[in-house]
DNA sequence: AGCTCTTCCTGAAAGC
DNA sequence: TGCTTTCAGGAAGAGC
């Protein structure tokens, strides 16, 4: 599933193969997950390509229509989220179309951007530069960018559990289940641990933590889990540093404990349990049993 | 504020 | 073997 490192793979490639290209047609499939269909079909065709970035998960695109010297210019940013199975990838036009694939995006050197998503948990949507700052308000820090002091300031004071807030885009931008997973078991972090009950130090941690794991994550290109490939169609090589993600009944990288996997926020959360010691049990208030307990 | 539950979707894996 | 059921999961929305 693609998360930050992912993304940010994806983007590079991107980057890379479609600046300063045009987009000279589009054509749709499954539109379900396309917010606007109708707009992207009249908008995107003759647009160039000014550029693409990371946004948390979206890919972004950068595109401007019209003449740099009119009045006509406008910015508009192509944001695609790729979900689960989301795959962004640039094709010869004759080169066969994978099963799911919705959106076909021509450009002017003859090659197509393809958008390919099993499950279509993914989503596109146009927006246009005036509302980006919105679009990226309602977005939390970028985990690579954000200072220590304002981590800290995002996480000290909530009493929900770490890994909820680490999976919360409006908290940070970018972490999915692997790396908040891969992130706790660096810091040697409970999932189930409530973030106000954390440290200075543990927080400091998990900090460098994160950063250690994304970093390391993009240089190897990403995890290819399931279904997550480049814009090349090729896999990324992380999925064998995970240490804990997906390795339940597996012995510990640190200490040979049999990793486990709990619930935490809904989502699968893999962690050893004698590296990463569970919160204390909540105190239960229960009836007195004697006349004073 | 933050929890659980539900919805979206498909294919893999488990169950029978 | 083959059909049916279950499950996974990012994000949003409902309801508590």
């Amino acid at each position: 599933m693609p998360e930050l490192p992912e993304v940010e793979t994806v983007v590079r490639g991107l980057r890379a193969s479609l600046s300063g290209r045009s987009i000279v047609g589009v054509r749709l499939g499954k539109t379900d997950f396309i917010d606007d269909p109708v707009a992207l079909a009249e908008k995107l065709p003759g647009a160039r390509i000014a550029g693409v970035s990371r946004l948390g998960k979206f890919v972004c695109v950068e595109l401007v229509s019209g003449t740099p010297a009119t009045f006509a210019e406008r910015r508009v940013f192509l944001l695609v989220h790729l979900g689960m199975t989301g795959q962004l990838i640039t094709r010869n036009p004759d080169e066969p179309v994978a099963p799911h694939t919705h959106g076909f995006f021509s450009l002017d050197d003859g090659r197509e951007l393809r958008y390919t998503d099993i499950r279509r948990f993914g989503r596109i949507l146009l927006v246009p530069e005036s509302l980006l700052p919105e679009f990226r308000g309602r977005l939390g820090a970028e985990p690579l960018d954000v200072s220590e002091e304002e981590f800290n300031a995002r996480l000290s004071s909530r009493r929900a559990r770490i890994k909820a807030l680490l999976l919360n885009q409006s908290v940070l931008r970018g972490l999915g289940n692997i790396y908040t997973d891969e992130s706790l078991f660096r810091a040697r972090l409970h999932p189930a641990r409530i973030a106000s009950g954390l440290t200075r130090k543990q927080l400091h941690t998990l900090y460098r933590s994160i950063r250690e794991v994304l970093t390391a994550a993009i240089r190897l290109r990403g995890s290819s889990i399931s279904d997550y490939v480049d814009s090349n169609g090729d896999r990324g090589g992380f999925q064998r540093r995970h240490r804990v993600y997906q390795r339940e009944g597996k012995p510990c990288v640190r200490c040979g404990e049999k990793i486990r996997r709990i619930l935490v926020a809904g989502r699968s959360s893999f962690f050893c349990p004698r590296c990463q010691p569970p919160p204390r049990k909540r105190r239960t208030r229960r009836p007195a049993r004697g006349r004073l307990g």
